[in-house]
DNA sequence: TCGACATGTCATTGT
DNA sequence: TAACAATGACATGTC
């Protein structure tokens, strides 16, 4: 209750004030209705900010205002809802949000009016580095100073369609109604505009053709980069095709140490603060961050100095008196000229701007510190006016403000724009599958932390095999075919007729020691019979299970069919062929094959040397075989291994990079709905700012007030004294915290 | 002849 | 403790 009290006493007392201050009924308690709904109608009455608007039946309707397009009237009803879906589409966190405001600066040549105009409360914009924009933009609002509605509407972007000459006047401003009022809803001019659309659709499309360009990502990314920054697909803004403007258009949404904390606390702190927000928005910028951290490491720093090699005489630094790497008011000129209204309250008091001397950079800006790791301290009560009213605004009240603050976020997100920019270059890829990611894992976690997977290499049979030799007899191809055929009996030591017939039949085709050894393999299963190519590297030295003495009577060809001279050579082909144990228990006569010594299980290797009687030495000779053997499956096998685990490592490398480049191109995303966020508060704010009237009608002057947005939600217009006091007391607080 | 490569072998360790 | 798999290191053979 206590609270409760002291907000009905002040907050609604302040809230009360501020809200008769402004000359519309801009919804500012939309916070306030879900706490306490009834003192919105005490203290506003029925008003059409909380009335939904059939923006297209406006004739019927309008709330029943029952205004006529025409009225005058419309000018305040539209800012105001104009400014209340603003504000509550503050507190969402749109990723990809399609506010439009500034186009249209591009769109009259014709120029026009209030020279004074401009260099008022928009003294800022005038010094934006799109001099090429703000300048149409001046001759515009000189036109028609007083113009109203319909300037406003272009200011909004609002661009009229062209229009036959069969619409009256009353229908090109209806349509012009209500083609701001979807602009009001969130549809950019995009919507409307095949062209932008197209353009935008082009952007996205490029950066999802990344992914299946990926090899000519690294190579094209930077100009794919800059493509796409050099043409915001939602505002429609064509930056100019230079690199350091475009970057800092970037890092103006990110706050840097120069720049007020403040500011951006107050700027973010109505979308952080929002209950509507569908995402978790803290846990998402952990995530930013940690991409950021993660690629910390590789600033480029030729990327930073272009970034912050702002020519000397730069507008921006120059006339926003903020730090090279505080370019946060570089777009404020294309915001400014969607702000009719807005302008020509400033030029209200704009004698008073204009004669406030320019400051140096650092005057207002170390308000507040900045906590990125906690969004609600981070954006808490804070002064906005930091931001959107540079230092000549602020007079030299703030000169002496203390150093700069080093800012944590801005500073990371500077730095992140940096690292994206230069790594760019580097992201290699796109199309990252996620299941890749599973697999690796579970590739990772086995036991062996080898995959046996075969898919890929030519090891893959073998190594197939292999797994299944640690339970069975045999581990490789090789092997396994040898131990087949030793199943089928030790040659030269059997009397199988199986066997036999199988010689019988290699003499008949010409005795080759591989291919009658796959070919007698094959002989059981004809479906392997054709002696796979990929069996020739595995036949290479197996001849375990062949008895020289077997080959040497069984595998000879018929005397009709070979000479003696082709015999021996056979011969001494079988002898080379022949492994030394194989030779060893040749010359010790071995009654089994070698194969058989390897293979069998241990039982039946001692139920089979139990059968015979033999000496030590062939006890010993029989036991190093099988040892050997073994052996030298498990080397084959753990070679493969190897080789796959290579193999496994490129693939994983490939992943990562991948992922690398996806991470980076979120990244973009983020930062670039960041700035948006910001552009939109700080037009906002300066709307708002200039509707505000003291009780004489006047506006009041930035370098005097400040709007300050509370952590709950409510937005007050203080001195700008108390204003800084309070961003130093919040500047401490993050300090004694690190303490 | 030398180096690269494949394969075999030994010694060791862990299961 | 025996049997065996895995693996590093070295030897050997081949090209």
């Amino acid at each position: 209750m206590l609270s409760l009290k002291k907000y009905l006493t002040e907050g609604l007392l302040q809230f009360t004030i501020l809200l008769s201050l402004i000359g519309v009924r801009v919804d500012v308690d939309t916070y306030l209705t879900s706490q306490l709904p009834p003192l919105r109608e005490i203290i506003l009455g029925p008003s059409s900010a909380y009335t939904q608007t059939q923006f297209h039946n406006l004739r019927n309707t309008l709330d029943g205002y029952g205004i006529h397009p025409k009225s005058i009237d419309l000018d305040n009803y539209f800012t105001a809802r104009r400014l209340l879906s603003q504000v509550r589409a503050l507190d969402r966190f749109q990723v990809p949000t399609t506010e439009v405001n500034a186009w249209l600066v591009h769109r009259d040549p014709e120029g026009s009016v209030s020279g004074s105009q401009p260099n008022s409360g928009l003294a800022l914009e005038s010094s934006s580095g799109l001099q090429d924009v703000t300048v149409p933009d001046n001759g515009v609002r000189e036109s028609e100073p007083e113009q109203g509605f319909s300037e406003d509407l272009e200011d909004l972007g609002a661009v009229a369609p062209p229009v036959s000459g069969d619409l009256t006047k009353e229908d090109i401003d209806l349509i012009d109604i209500l083609w701001r009022q979807d602009i009001d809803l969130g549809a950019g001019r995009e919507v409307f505009d095949y062209s932008h659309r197209q353009k935008e659709q082009d952007v996205d499309k490029e950066l999802q053709d990344g992914g299946e360009r990926e090899d000519t990502w690294s190579g094209e990314g930077a100009e794919a980069l800059a493509r796409d920054l050099l043409v915001d697909g939602e505002t429609g803004e064509s930056f100019p095709a230079q690199f350091p403007a475009d970057v800092s258009s970037i890092t103006e949404a990110v706050p840097s140490e120069s720049e007020s904390p403040a500011l951006q606390n107050s700027l973010l702190s109505p979308l952080l603060t929002g209950t509507e927000s569908p995402f978790d928005l803290e846990q998402q910028w952990q995530d930013l961050m940690s991409i950021m951290e993660m690629q910390a490491m590789e600033v480029n720093t030729s990327a930073s100095e272009i970034l912050y090699s702002a020519p000397p005489g730069d507008p921006l630094t120059t006339n926003y008196s903020l730090a090279p790497n505080t370019p946060i008011n570089q777009n404020v000129s294309l915001h400014q000229a969607s702000l009719g209204g807005c302008s020509q309250d400033f030029s209200l008091f704009s004698p008073e701007v204009e004669s406030l001397p320019v400051a140096s950079s650092s005057t207002l800006l170390p308000l507040v510190p900045s906590n990125s790791t906690s969004l609600n301290s981070t954006f808490g009560s804070t002064n906005l006016a930091g931001l959107f009213f540079p230092s000549q605004l602020n007079g030299t009240a703030n000169d002496t403000s203390g150093p700069e603050l080093p800012d944590p976020l801005g500073g990371l997100l500077d730095e992140a724009m940096l690292d994206e920019i230069s790594l760019m270059d580097l992201a290699i890829e796109e199309g990252f599958n996620p299941g890749q990611a599973s697999q690796l894992e579970e590739e990772f976690d086995s036991d062996s932390g080898l995959s046996l997977d075969s898919s890929h290499s030519p090891s893959s049979l073998s190594s197939s095999e292999g797994s299944s030799s640690s339970s069975s007899s045999s581990s490789s191809a090789s092997s396994s075919a040898s131990s087949s055929f030793s199943e089928e009996g030790a040659v030269g030591y059997s009397s199988d007729s199986e066997t036999l017939d199988l010689e019988e039949a290699e003499g008949a085709v010409g005795y080759q020691p591989e291919y009658s050894k796959f070919c007698r393999m094959s002989y059981q299963d004809p479906s392997q019979l054709s002696c796979l190519p990929y069996l020739e590297h595995v036949g290479h030295n197996h001849t375990y299970n062949m008895a020289p003495s077997a080959l040497d009577s069984a595998d000879l060809p018929p005397p009709s069919t070979l000479k003696k001279g082709s015999k021996e050579k056979q011969a001494d082909f079988l002898d080379k062929q022949m492994s030394r144990d194989e030779h060893r228990a040749r010359a010790m006569k071995i009654p089994f094959t070698n194969d058989k010594i390897i293979n069998l299980p241990v039982e039946e290797f001692n139920e089979l040397l139990s059968k015979y009687q033999l000496s030590e030495a062939q006890l010993s000779l029989i036991r190093d075989i099988r040892r050997r053997g073994k052996n030298k499956m498990a080397a084959q096998n753990c070679r493969k291994r190897k080789l796959d685990t290579i193999l496994n490592l490129e693939r994983d490398v490939e992943d990562l990079q991948r992922d690398k480049a996806r991470l980076l191109r979120e990244k973009v995303e983020f930062l670039r709905s960041l700035r948006q966020m910001k552009q939109k508060v700080q037009s906002l704010y300066q709307e708002v700012f200039g509707r505000l009237r003291d009780e004489n009608g006047r506006p009041y002057s930035p370098s005097q007030y400040a709007l300050q947005y509370a952590g709950d939600g409510s937005v007050l217009l203080i001195p700008r004294t108390m204003a800084d006091q309070q961003a130093r007391r919040q500047e401490r607080k993050p300090k004694d915290r690190r303490k």
